[in-house]
Formats: C-alpha cells, structure tokens, sequence
DNA sequence: AATAACTTTGACAAGATGTAAGAGATGACT
DNA sequence: AGTCATCTCTTACATCTTGTCAAAGTTATT
C-alpha cells in the first residue's frame, strides 16, 4: 500500500518527509487552518521543501489522515478482534481506535471536511471497515447477532455509532462512565444480539 | 431568531443580500472552494459588497447553511410529527428532512468542515434535534419506545443513522429501495421499539 | 428638489499557495 | 581521501484570495 512513497531516497530526505509530517500532525491538530508557512518552520525546515515531498497542501493532509489511519488499525488489531464474545470484541476494538483518534481530535474534522474523492475517502476507510466487518459477520456465523439487515449497513452505522459517542462525550452531553454502557447497548440492538445482553445501563 | 439580520433595509441592499444567499448557495453546492470573487460574480455584484452583508467567507458560509437548515426544518414540521405512531412519524420527519438537505450534497460536507465553536454548531443543530427529542419522548410515554438510552443520545444517534443513510445510498451502497427498510428497522431496534414493529425488510 | 444616510465600488494591503532555477548536501566510484 | 553526478533544499517570483477604506453612487425623506 505504501509504494509509492519510500523509494531509495537519500537519508536528508527521509529526515524531512519525517519531521514535516510530524510537524504537519502537531500543528494542524492545534490549527486547523495553519499556514504550509507554519508547519514548514515547526519541521525545521522552509516551505518549498515541503512542495519537494508532498504536491499540494491537500496530499499532505491526506498522508498526515493516512499515518493516523495507519495508527488506528494497529491499535485496532492489537484488541484481539478475534477472541471471545463478539461483541466484547467489536467494543474492544472501537474503544481502541477511539482512544488513538482521540489524540487527534480536530484531525478527524479535517478528513470529513475535504472530500478528495467520493471513491478514495471510502478507500481510505476501508481497511477500518473490513476490521469490523470481519467481527460482525463472526457474530453472525456464531448466533450472537441476527441476519436482518445487510452487513456492509451495519459496519458503516457502527462506525457512526461509535464517532457519535466520542463527539457526545467530547461535548460534555454524555458522561465518561455512561459512554460505554451507551455504545454496548445501542450497538447490541442494531446488531440484533440474543436477549442475554451483557451489562445494560441501570435506568434512572 | 433572524433578528439581527432583517433591519430597516434599503431596498437594494435587501435585494442584493438575497442575490447573494442565493448565488452562494448554488455555486458553492456545484464547487466548494469558490472564491467570494466567483459568488460575487454569480450575485451579480462585486466582491466587497458581499462583505458588506456578511463580516467574512465564514459568516458567509454560516447564513448559507442557517437558509437550508429554516427549510429543512419547515419541511420537517410539515410532515405531521404530532400524529399518528411515533415511529411513522419520525420516519416521516428524517424522510423530510433528507429530501431537503439531499439537495444541496456539498454544503452539509461544510458545516461539519467548519465548525466555528462547538457550542455555536450544536446550537445549530438545536432546532432540528429538538423536533425528533419530541417525537421520541413522545413514542417514549405512548410505551412505543422503551426508556433505557438517555433521551439526548438517542436524538444523536437517530440525526446520524439518517445522515449515514443517506450516504449509503448516495454512495450506491444502499438501493433506494431496501434504504426506508433498513432505517426504519435499525431506528425500532435502537429506539427499544416493541415487538409488533413494522414492515421489516425481508431477509435473503 | 435637496439632503442626509445608506449602499456599492475601485484601489490597496497582507498573506497563502504553487513554481522554477540555482545553491548545497549526499552517497558512489576511483 | 577526492571527485563527481545526482538528489535535495532554498531563494526569488508569480498568482490568487481574503479583508479594508475612502470615495462615488443610490435611495428615501423632508
């Protein structure tokens, strides 16, 4: 996947890609609207030098969305999707990219906020939607979820689920010790999960 | 609510500053990234007339958004919230508001691309949330819906389960056709709705 | 019809993106 | 180690966009 990048490049070279993205990821997540000026002086570095790697200010947007999406799916992978219960797995895993994209709040505005493509943003998720793909068809084979609804629906409203969540408790509308118990129970019902649901939030 | 813009006008200035809602929204919705040049133009006016009715691009961008946001919110009201099962009436509502926004695509990208404060844009979005918290609380006391979600959360998630069907379908990931059923079942199932929910989609 | 106030415009300043040609560093080869 | 071809970085430039201001042009009122 990351062909195109990494090439014999000379060791200065791979120095400055490395600072400016570094720079690119600090100084964006601050401001958003930061000048290629800005992130140029936070990599030490002037900003033509920053034309020399990236063509444009939006590929290297992309590439800094591109790093954190890398970083997310690690995370994601080292949750174990692939033992126990379904769903403690599928939350395992959601609770594990949250807390890397969390690092990165304003980041995440960013990506919704320039559509280079229809197609390439859906690209861009899909290695985070195959992973929960992947669980949720496992709860099906299982009996744990239900088959009503299509699967690729399902993925994309967990997904949105689970950014729901992060933005709610972000915005103070929903508290850290209630999030989770939120998130487990609204995604049991999409899922369709067998009655035995786990933990459900006490009523008040 | 529009008391600060509407004030003693003269009559070209009005004029002018419907000229330019107008030719904002549309450009923007066919590009973007238009410069207040381009918009300008499409008004037929300069560029620093536009400045005269908006302070800058980003208030600018704010009113266009608020114009869409009065209509979907009329067409909204229009479908009867108030009768009828609280789940009809609720599909009713996002279908309304769906049509509206499905007109302008690019805008909605924009309004969460910018997001002036936090605050400032869940403000914005109070009026809309505010008609399905209704519609919900009513299905709520009916005994339609169950109460184990927190009422403002399950107002979220709905606003975003519409919004991402939407996109499936736009995207061609959802046919026209299975989107009302898999919305319609995925918010019952959310919502706590009770057993005699209504046309399921029929499984494969 | 004259005037006071509002609206629009032309001209200007500041800042950002992107480009090209030359100065500078790096690694290979002798 | 020294030389050199090549890749990398930078200085300078051209273009576009946003935002401001004073002056010209309209509108409504007396």
């Amino acid at each position: 996947m990351t062909f195109s990048s990494a090439r014999n490049r000379r060791a200065d070279a791979r120095r400055s890609r490395a600072a400016i993205l570094e720079a690119a990821t600090r100084v964006l997540n601050a401001e958003p609207d930061a000048s290629l000026e800005t992130i140029a002086g936070a990599a030490g570095v002037t900003r033509p030098t920053v034309y020399a790697h990236f063509p444009s200010r939006e590929q290297l947007l992309l590439a800094v969305v591109d790093r954190i999406t890398d970083e997310a799916i690690a995370a994601m992978d080292a949750a174990d999707p692939d033992t126990g219960p379904a769903a403690d797995a599928l939350l395992r895993m959601l609770d594990a990219g949250a807390q890397v994209t969390g690092r990165y709040p304003v980041l995440l505005q960013l990506i919704s906020a320039h559509p280079v493509s229809p197609e390439a943003d859906h690209d861009r998720h899909t290695p985070v939607a195959d992973r929960i793909r992947r669980v949720i068809q496992r709860g099906r084979r299982t009996g744990e979820f239900d088959d009503r609804l299509p699967v690729d629906w399902l993925v994309a409203a967990t997904i949105r689920l689970g950014h729901a969540v992060s933005e709610e408790q972000d915005a103070g509308r929903l508290s850290a010790t209630a999030a989770p118990d939120v998130l487990r129970t609204s995604l049991l019902r999409l899922l369709g999960a067998t009655a035995r649901a786990g933990s459900a939030p006490r009523p008040r």
